[in-house]
DNA sequence: CCTCCAGATGCAATCGATTGTAAATTTATT
DNA sequence: AATAAATTTACAATCGATTGCATCTGGAGG
């Protein structure tokens, strides 16, 4: 084995053509003849070379990585144990790779205002995907302006600038308060804390439900942000609440993890004493007892529709936010 | 405002030195002057220049990425909703980008073979974090034969080549079984796939524990490999156990998850009938009802040492294997 | 047998920053 | 004042691939 093939010169030279030729046979260019392309690819492959990606980089002004920011939580963990941001990770892995580009994850820096600019800036990237947009709705508005190449996972709004993909949590919110209501639910709690946007629209919907129901009424119990530190403020609740809630529609499958052995441990039945509704449908829901009703985002489409207004951003076409419809999945705890 | 300052070249000529000089003073090298360096880097903010990374990276050699391979979920969901690697994305992203890396995060594609070769030659990244090694030991042997600078997370076996970093899961499995002897649990149940090492030697350590007690006996069930698909497993052992167990240890705090409400629907109360340890500490364990009693594994100085084992690596350094210890949190579940 | 054309290949510039070394400038020394 | 020493700055090569344009080759057509 002679020394290591490290660029295309050395390819070009043991194949005996020029380096232009190499690097024409492996992009799959038809300028070479058939046979050239396939010897100097069978030559690539037999000394394990790929052509750097860095140079080509360079030269071609793309970047081959789309950067991913999500609220990653740590210690102080914020969204730090929800299922549902691994689950788009993965989803956006899988389209992303399959469309040829890396994904490069940042983490959001909360106590840093440009955090958004310094992205853009730093041009490793050729587009941007959002997830969790939260409260930053004002930041992205700023920087759509100026950059197209950028869609936000999350809440619509009615005249925001940035492009968006999400479920309309809204009518997800109805469907679950609809269907307490259509089980015989009057006394409904909402259990969730309504500051971030998602949370407040499916609120919202929950509202509009129970407003067009005769003799139903809805209470509004916020929880803690973090759902896994809820459990306090939900058992202080049941205890005090009189007439006790016929009907629970938790903001997350989390918040309704939560709450389902509080119930359990005063004596009330899931479904008989109280209905429980919640909203993400994680996989544990299905496997808990007794199984979740609950709403579905599906992440996968979720994940498609986002990479596929940003690929069609790189390419320089506007595109319109995408709103999806959630899904009513019916289990035994209603 | 004149033309956008694209290049250091721009720059450079708005500043009236050279291009060499502009790099010198943006990198902070002390070869120019304290006022030209200071001149220049306040031009270079007041026109939000931020140098190429691309272009660097090709001159330098370095890449400033560190490739993060994970078993990303998604449909066919493996570890698709276990917080824990969430978690440890989370505090691999703190450590990388306080030490100026960028975190290119790869799906594994389990169905080809060369996918860490492939990620090797693709040279787009300074090193290599595998979390998750599962099965993979002899892959992850036969490339760090050649690729030094990559370091895996999880278990430790006797003769690996390659470098790893992980907790003691034999340790902390007979730490979880002896608490259970401790309080005086004699017929134990293991709820666990052995298949991955990680929970083989859980096992291996719950063995060793009750075999150093007189009258304990170990039964072993082996679950789904997907926590949330267990639940029946887990009933159907619970109903045909003759004696029933009088302690439950529970390979992760997801199968524990799954477990208890199984059992508060038999009667069976916890821990009065029967104790319960899981493995992780996930934020939901300690609100649940019970609190779960767990073995905590500490993700933020595991992903500190992955990355002080890769930055070493990179530099040229051997590193040998870390093993940190578990943690025995006792909650009220025993 | 010569010209022409199309297809295949090579040349050389280019992407944008880094850096060894040479040149220019300033300061120190006698 | 003249030279040596030290400090700044500029020149130009380099990283490795891509690509417009020029060149070469071989066969068709006249």
């Amino acid at each position: 084995m002679s020394k290591k093939v490290r660029t295309i010169y050395d390819l070009a030279q043991l194949a005996g053509v020029s380096a232009a030729t190499v690097s024409r046979a492996l992009a799959g260019k038809d300028l070479v003849s058939a046979e050239t392309a396939e010897r100097i690819r069978k030559l690539a492959q037999a000394h394990g070379f790929r052509p750097s990606a860095v140079a080509r980089n360079l030269r071609t002004r793309r970047r081959g990585a789309i950067g991913v920011v999500i609220p990653l939580g740590h210690e102080r963990g914020q969204h730090i144990s929800d299922p549902f941001f691994m689950t788009m990770i993965g989803c956006l892995a899988d389209e992303l790779t399959e469309r040829g580009f890396d994904l490069l994850l940042s983490r959001v820096i909360p106590d840093r205002e440009d955090w958004l600019e310094a992205m853009v800036d730093a041009d490793r990237v050729d587009g941007l995907l959002i997830i969790g947009q939260s409260d930053q709705s004002a930041a992205l508005d700023a920087v759509a302006r100026r950059y197209l190449p950028m869609v936000a996972w999350g809440a619509f709004e009615q005249g925001q600038i940035h492009c968006s993909v999400g479920t309309d949590n809204f009518l997800g919110g109805r469907m679950a308060a609809q269907h307490l209501l259509d089980r015989g639910c009057r006394r409904i709690a909402f259990l969730g804390n309504p500051l971030p946007i998602e949370i407040r629209q499916r609120l919202d919907g929950a509202r509009a439900a129970v407003a067009g129901a005769a003799g139903a009424s809805l209470i509004e119990i916020p929880t803690h942000l973090t759902a896994e530190l809820s459990a306090a403020e939900i058992a202080a609740f049941l205890d005090s609440a009189d007439p006790r809630p016929d009907g629970i529609f938790a903001a997350s499958d989390l918040i309704a993890l939560n709450a389902i052995p509080l119930l359990a441990s005063r004596g009330l039945s899931v479904p008989g004493d109280v209905r429980i509704v919640g909203y993400d449908d994680l996989p544990i829901s299905r496997s808990i007892l007794p199984p979740l009703t609950t709403i579905r985002q599906d992440i996968a489409t979720g994940a498609a529709q986002l990479v596929d207004c940003l690929l069609k951003r790189i390419e320089g076409k506007q595109t319109g936010s995408v709103v999806l419809n959630p899904e009513l999945i019916v289990r035994a705890s209603t």
